[in-house]
DNA sequence: AATGAATATGTTATGTAATAACAAGTCAAG
DNA sequence: CTTGACTTGTTATTACATAACATATTCATT
């Protein structure tokens, strides 16, 4: 299992660590020759701070915070054009969005949402990816995109569950 | 690869196959001393006839025509039973519901997504889980339940695209 | 049969998530 | 310096989902 999933569980140095990825994902913004503009910037942060799964609407509000306009479009735009651009994942059983922690790695997550602390783990997905396209192929279906989630408890709340 | 995930992508007596799964589903039912309403009964058929995922709103409409209210905690309701009790699944990404094919087998099933013709296939997704549990396990998640979905092209719309 | 606990339904209202549509502004390439 | 692609501003609407509480039904137990 590689760290990044691990510290997802962990405590570490939050500050550290989307420092380093928002400077990865700048890295690739630029190599791609994508527009990360004032917004869809901003937006990236606040995910990253967060640190976690967050509603649109809840990137909203931070957003109207730093003077830009409460409207749903405004956060769905930024929200969507990271997402089309792997820099921020769509979690489909939150209605909710994440920052990726491995932005420009090529790489299929498998996210792991704990029922009750929320916290959100990227696991690397790459054999269960690998399991699905067999699936699909198997029935000639051509995967363009695919959703893998779990719920359930993560290490942390499984002992305070006993 | 299983009869039924094949026959998801062709032609088929669709009444002989709903027919027979509602029966399997009444058996489960009694089986397990299950309350099949009259709603939820007809919430099942809704699902079954439709033969591909419906939004909630849609099985609304159509239990109208049945003579219940239109409000949505009685769509509600019927499908988070039938969900409940593996009688029918919740597509994630499409925010909408299906019939289960397999009723009683307990099986962990992934969802191939046409994103032409919406048709949606139940795939044996036991591999697909297997890696899965396998990735949480390393991180020591414990999986409570998952939503395994992929979109893509189905074998005729790849030929009508191609 | 009476009764009480659990389950299911009827109903009103509200909360939450997402997009349509169009006008106006920005920016880089020709 | 203008054209075409992209981005943003803004209004409005649509779609999805649940809270909360009253009523009724069911079923096991007296």
């Amino acid at each position: 299992m590689d760290q990044d999933t691990t510290l997802a569980f962990s405590a570490h140095d939050h500050a550290a660590c989307r420092a380093a990825t928002l400077a990865r994902a700048e890295e690739v913004a630029r190599a791609r020759n994508l527009r990360l503009t004032p917004v869809r910037r901003r937006t990236l942060e606040i995910l990253l701070e967060a640190h976690k799964a967050l509603g649109a609407y809840e990137v909203l509000d931070r957003l109207v915070e730093d003077g830009f306009a409460r409207q749903p479009p405004v956060a769905y735009r930024a929200l969507d054009f990271l997402v089309e651009n792997g820099l921020a994942h769509r979690i489909r059983r939150l209605n909710a969005f994440a920052a990726c922690l491995h932005p420009g790695e090529p790489h299929m997550p498998a996210f792991l949402i704990c029922d009750r602390c929320h916290t959100l783990a990227e696991a690397p997905g790459t054999a269960v990816a690998e399991a699905m396209h067999q699936a699909a192929g198997a029935v000639g279906f051509a995967i363009d995109r695919m959703s893998i989630e779990a719920t359930g408890l993560c290490p942390a709340c499984q002992e305070a569950a006993g």
